[in-house]
DNA sequence: AATGAATGAGCGTTCATTCAT
DNA sequence: AATGAATGAACGCTCATTCAT
């Protein structure tokens, strides 16, 4: 296993003026277009401000280095995905496995929706994941996992249900990424979602859900 | 393996062929601990020319860039990988969904085996997913899973088995990936091996196997 | 030393002023410590604004660029040196050979005293060394050792008398830096300090000094 | 005091081919051109490069970077300093002081000669300095200059004998850089080095040389 | 007067690939 | 066939200075 350096990656200043909330907004804006449009390889801070209208000086004015800005990018994917998952699996009102049905379809349906930029991201993950910024940010929906899946598997022991959320999460998260890095029709996405979460309910009535 | 000449007769046959093979493969095994040692961020022709103890020039005339060197890692990783699941597969004695365990088992375990040359050579797969050679590579083992797949579930639509198939196979295959991306313990991966087959034996049995 | 106006007198008399005096001995201040815990490298304006709590423009209202700033450190430097020695030199109380054993200890301790500031000074030198004012500086202490040097060697000619003035000061400082640049124990001091002692007297009484 | 980063400074090969030779020589000269022409702050791989006729990565195939670069030059000049001052050092057959001022016009002479390399490898030192083979350079003529004193101060103590040496050795070396950096006549070298070995002479006669 | 965001030329260094030998 | 010296565009990042507010 190879030791990268892990640069500081915390943001240089946070904008206090709105001319400066603007900018920030520019250069991330920016840096999806050109990940999107470039691909990682050729993801430069360079081109980024270029794209941004913006001089590279302004943009380290704002992030201490490329990997803060990728990690910025990816904090904030993961900010969204999070919410709207944590949406899906908090809603009572609805039986638990119909919301893992749910949640599939909205989490795989959200991954196509932005595959150029996730896949991208994916790509450049070597820049910025070793950063002890971005462990923190993989956990954030820990609380929430770990409440549905009390709700779902009442009687398992805490570590049996720690093992089936994470697999459960950790496979949702892998696949959609494999299966958003082709172009999907309408139906393919609706037919792959289902098989998963199939899958995913299957294996929760087998550990003992009620359903 | 290497194919070495025995040395009076072959060599002076195909005197050629036989160096050129082994050139590649002091090249692979270079390139393989290069990546292991150094990173996908550090993997440079230059360097694996040089721990091979050959010329850039040398190398190069066996692959046609750096990309290609990658694929034929991946490829040879890919290979290995199929004839070890392939093997479990077929073996009829065992039923099913016991196979399917003992299949995830290996797989996990080769992954965690050699996790720090798959890690750098997904880190690298940038360089070289996009080559056309890398879409067949990972159809090979196709015909052996649908075949399996016929055979645990007799009953279900080709579409569905195929369906089932294939996000068996990639979810293992991301799983282990991610996974194997942390140091793991013996009784980690035994532990994460069992769960992994759970959810699979579940949703071959949800889908209509009889065990 | 700053001057600080009284509260209600003077500050009201030239606010702008007193005001300058504290914001350009705040910079100074903030100068000296950039200089001796950064190193002149990375001794950039900047950071010795927002060392002293003060805006990089404001900076530049008080020095013209980061030349000025840096000769004014050093200017300061030579100042204090100067009345050090000066001080020393004149007393005439002392005979001549241990006013100079005197000189040599007193300016060897100063040089290790602050030999963090005064290096990096030295590695700066190239910025602002050619601005035509640090000619003049380094003459202030010309008269004192002039009058010392008639006082020593009464017989002698103008010319020699110059020469030998100008060489000893200038080894005393060069030897000064020079043995500052690493850390010394109190005796290494002593020592160093008793031998270049030496030499200058024993380089007088050549010159025709009667002790 | 600072920590600064030593890089490693050691060339990178050794020229086996008259090629590389000639290469490396062109960059040195190219180097002390630059230095000379352009001054230590506008010393860049890139501008010595191009004055040699040669890319930067050829630059950067013979030296691992700007310091080792720099270290080169210095190094080259101290053995070449080295070699002339202990030719003269060793000449039993003059007497000891005699030598000594032989020496000390031949070094200032020598400074003045190259001032502008010279004086721009000093402003540069920061970058190489603090390299471990910069501290080796500098003890080179150690054992000559030890065999001098002996000779010299034959009754004196090892300690004391060690002190004298360094003092003039390291007063020669710090007044030859001051003085050569201003442009000077041919009298005026004459003059300066004959008050500088007057005074190492008055130094070593009260340390109770016999002349 | 004071601010500090913005600039952008410039730096040291790397590395895939070529091609004369 | 084999070599490895040579290339040079490209990268991430810094910092003295300006100027609109």
């Amino acid at each position: 296993m190879i030791q990268r350096p892990s640069p500081s990656i915390s943001s240089r200043k946070q904008p206090k003026q709105a001319r400066a909330t603007e900018l920030v907004a520019a250069i991330l804006q920016a840096a999806a277009q050109v990940l999107a449009s470039e691909g990682a390889q050729r993801f430069t801070t360079t081109r980024v401000a270029e794209k941004a209208g913006v001089s590279v000086g302004s943009l380290y004015q704002y992030f201490p280095n490329k990997a803060a800005l990728l990690f910025r990018l990816q904090s904030d994917e993961w900010r969204q995905t999070t919410d709207l998952l944590c949406g899906i699996l908090e809603d009572v009102e609805i039986p638990p496995l119909e919301r893992i049905r749910t949640l599939v379809h909205a989490f795989i349906r959200s991954e196509c929706d932005e595959a150029a930029v996730r896949g991208a991201l994916d790509d450049a993950a070597p820049l910025y994941r070793d950063a002890p910024e971005a462990q923190e940010a993989r956990a954030m929906a820990n609380g929430t996992v770990e409440a549905f899946m009390r709700e779902t598997l009442p009687e398992a022991t805490d570590d049996a249900r720690a093992m089936a959320g994470q697999l459960i999460i950790k496979t949702l998260s892998a696949m959609g990424a494999d299966f958003s890095e082709n172009p999907r029709t309408e139906a393919e996405i609706e037919d792959y979602s289902d098989a998963l979460a199939d899958m995913f309910c299957a294996y929760l009535r087998s550990l003992g859900h009620q359903g």
